[in-house]
DNA sequence: TTCCTGTGAG
DNA sequence: CTCACTGGAA
């Protein structure tokens, strides 16, 4: 007999902000690989960023693996510059496209998630340089579809504040509390992450605005900071 | 823990 | 001016 999942409460987060934010409609991006791209530019970088330095690659028609592996590293970091850390992310970039030739999907990077089952392929993804855990599940859920929760600084600071979870636990002990408790459904964890940015952004902010949050009346902490 | 870096809100 | 931003590596 399995041990007691409570789903219930996670279940209501996810079905109130949905009400009270409206689908996201999320990943801002055209195709799986420009998700990829975005993956690794928006690591602790505002969103508005990474979208001029996407232009940038579109503009310079580079936006593909040949193209990126293609290019020096000067140029694309010049290209990546509004995304900040460039010289990383630069690095990180070409290592995505090396790893996408290597496994031979460069022209189709959709085709990754043929290789195999989900855990083998997270595994791949967190040996590429520059892939961390959430950019591996970034990938995995929003540029192939498949259902591997995305775990982030706002996922942890909500979560903590509601009392649903601690707040010190690891990056894979609170992915698994979400996939433990949810149907494997990758439209409802691409749904529930991008409402949890959200809610992160404008309501539940370092310094929250609890008077207006959608979750008040669910918040033990509500008005505490 | 520290470093990596541009951008915009406050 | 300071802070936060859909982190990850060394």
């Amino acid at each position: 007999m399995p041990k007691h999942l409570e789903a219930a409460p996670w279940l209501a987060v996810h079905d109130r902000l949905l009400a009270a934010l409206g689908a996201q409609h999320w990943w801002p991006g055209e195709t799986p690989f420009e998700v990829m791209v975005g993956a690794v530019l928006t690591q602790n970088t505002a969103w508005s960023n990474v979208e001029r330095a996407i232009a940038n690659l579109k503009a310079a028609d580079a936006l593909s693996v040949a193209a990126i592996l293609r290019l020096g590293d000067g140029e694309l970091a010049a290209l990546i510059r509004p995304a900040g850390y460039f010289n990383v992310k630069t690095r990180r970039l070409k290592a995505l496209c090396g790893f996408l030739e290597r496994a031979g999907v460069g022209g189709d990077p959709v085709r990754l998630a043929r290789g195999g089952r989900l855990p083998a392929l997270r595994q791949r993804l967190l040996e590429v340089n520059g892939v961390g855990e959430e950019t591996a599940d970034s990938i995995l859920l929003y540029a192939l579809g498949l259902p591997s929760f995305v775990v982030d600084a706002y996922t942890r600071r909500i979560f903590a504040r509601l009392g649903l979870i601690g707040g010190a636990e690891t990056y894979a002990h609170i992915r698994r509390t979400f996939m433990d408790r949810l149907p494997p459904d990758p439209a409802l964890y691409n749904e529930y992450h991008a409402l949890i940015v959200a809610l992160g952004k404008d309501f539940c902010r370092p310094k929250p605005r609890c008077a207006s949050c959608p979750l008040v009346d669910l918040c033990p902490r509500r008005g505490l900071e």
